[in-house]
DNA sequence: AGAAGCCACTAACCTATATCAAGGATATTT
DNA sequence: AAATATCCTTGATATAGGTTAGTGGCTTCT
């Protein structure tokens, strides 16, 4: 089925090809164009994605309209509205391609089906689940901790290949800053090197 | 062996109570002074915690010798330097006592072991991890989102037994502001109540 | 009970980032 | 290539929260 999925799978847990073959068979493919949602506030969200190419980013439309972005996701990364998913309950997010993209998708009731027949599946997903929730850890560590220009430096050097592909305003938007503010926080950076 | 710990395990994932307790067999006890800590920065971090009575805030002191406080946690709460303790990395953070607690606790290797012999605990910390993760979004989110006054008040709200237990400059490094900012809020929200 | 330290409050001033407004630069579409 | 929409920059002003400093009231220890 898919190898970019089987070998990012395999970097974590061993499973045998009959497992792999099975649990691959259980997601399907779809492309989404730039601008485009795979998931939008009230959504059911019974599944999760896998990004096979592009760039997507799941944010928050705050009651004065501000956006909030809580991760961008690239090749080889998951995304969906986790806390949707995960609870049952309608998504509060938006998921929404920047750039072109191939994505799996899994259903939560097939999931949960893999997860009786291939207990591994656990372990992976527990592995990827610990190493998001550390990565949330450090955000909001970083967040209390500095300034914005210490947090738009921190970004550069964690996601150099976000950095690069994507707007400066998804940038402030994740940043917790006016995309004004970033502009000035460029500028500043750019006199002083 | 230890009735709370079991039932929260229980309230999961089903597990009979043979595994049970071989599982509970690999933890063990210790009590704790407030203001003492169970893990100081460049310790190694080879055990989870899981706290059986009390109150413990994980922090992070930075340069400036401010505390960030990723965490609280009373009783039915798990608690370690999570990053260091998966990762295999020394501590950045402190684990301390608030108040005078007892705690169960768990060697890395031990619960490796029991992941072979009992995959269904593999269910478990996905299950509580998934849920931390969700909680650390929503923190992400609302650092974002929200004014110090509407944390407060979401803080107040969402860990009410919390509130009520611990001092107010504790509260203020959680929402990452200084106690005198705290101290501000509170009486502009008596004023307008 | 007295001493010491800790914690909460207040006030005046300071700074980083937001807000509002406008113009210029780059992409994208036709 | 022109037209249009997006994105970035800049300036003037506003504001939330930080900083510094002082006071007094609690706890906790002896």
């Amino acid at each position: 089925m898919n190898n970019q999925l089987s070998r990012h799978i395999s970097s974590i847990i061993s499973i045998s090809n009959q497992e792999m073959n099975e649990f691959l068979s259980l997601f399907s493919e779809q492309s989404i164009k730039k601008k485009s949602y795979l998931i939008q506030p009230q959504d059911v969200v019974s599944r999760e994605y896998y990004v096979l190419s592009g760039c997507l980013k799941s944010y928050y439309l705050d009651v004065h309209g501000e956006k909030h972005i809580l991760q961008f996701a690239i090749e080889d990364w998951w995304i969906s509205d986790f806390e949707a998913f995960f609870s049952n309950q309608s998504a509060k997010l938006y998921i929404e391609a920047i750039e072109d993209s191939t994505v799996l998708s899994i259903e939560k009731s097939m999931l949960e089906i893999a997860y009786m027949r291939i207990p591994k599946l656990e372990r992976f997903f527990r592995i990827k689940t610990t190493a998001a929730f550390v990565t949330a850890h450090k955000r909001i560590l970083s967040t209390l901790e500095k300034s914005a220009t210490e947090r738009y430096l921190d970004f550069c050097i964690s996601y150099p290949s976000i950095t690069t592909r994507i707007n400066d305003y998804h940038v402030a938007n994740y940043l917790g800053i006016k995309p004004e503010s970033l502009s000035r926080i460029k500028k500043a950076l750019e006199v002083n090197s």
